[in-house]
DNA sequence: AGTATCTACAACCATTTGGTTATACGTTAC
DNA sequence: GTAACGTATAACCAAATGGTTGTAGATACT
């Protein structure tokens, strides 16, 4: 019973989209860490609460960290299971290189035993 | 002798930027298969050669693919150095993840042993 | 030589992105 | 109750993105 783990093209989008900026990069190994709060997470970087607050909303859209709410605080928590989503996409990528590697090399070995 | 595998910020946000769009990532697959020129992959997609040799810059700025030129064509590889590249990224988040997972086991150890 | 093909690039346009400040609301502390 | 804190969201703005058409340069074909 394998769970179904395709992605759309727009989430597969969305996540590399995320992953597409330094201070959300941050915030993923930040919260991959420790789950923390978002005024916290904005005290480390020098921009607004609300632009650390949309970068949080365009990960959690993603997938790649969860929100949960504790008293007044959101506490963010990086989600390792949408990060090996992504190195599955990339694997994706890997293997049809090896693909073609591997056709060549039978190319070349039904070539040299031609008769 | 380690060849040096570090990238800039801006690197980084090239790679994954440029795989956050499904008609890139399509002209990686196809490229990674076989080195394909710029007016054939424009005939494979519903828009203007410009848009799609567009995406081909894009590619080529992220060094997700090379291009070379043979007679009037322009001929896309796909880069499976840099798609490693990009795994070996996502890895990092992965291990930051288990280093979490094992700090947490360790304090668990440390407790039941408390005496 | 002349024409067709492949490409690059500029100019333009609409939409998205990444930031800002200001406002409003729920929660905590006093 | 009221002040302070944490958050979300709206309105706004400049820059980047993803598309277009048009022009021009190389290369190939006949």
């Amino acid at each position: 019973m394998v769970v179904d783990t395709e992605l759309t093209d727009d989430e597969v989008d969305r996540i590399f989209r995320a992953l597409a900026d330094s201070t959300r990069r941050d915030i993923v190994r930040r919260t991959l860490v420790q789950e923390t709060s978002v005024s916290t997470l904005a005290g480390a970087y020098d921009m607004s609460f609300a632009a650390v607050s949309k970068h949080v909303a365009v990960l959690e859209r993603a997938g790649l960290v969860t929100k949960h709410a504790s008293g007044r605080e959101r506490l963010v928590r990086g989600n390792p299971e949408s990060i090996r989503r992504a190195q599955r996409l990339l694997d994706a990528y890997e293997q049809i290189w090896r693909e073609r590697i591997s056709r060549l090399d039978a190319l070349l070995e039904s070539d040299s035993t031609t008769d």
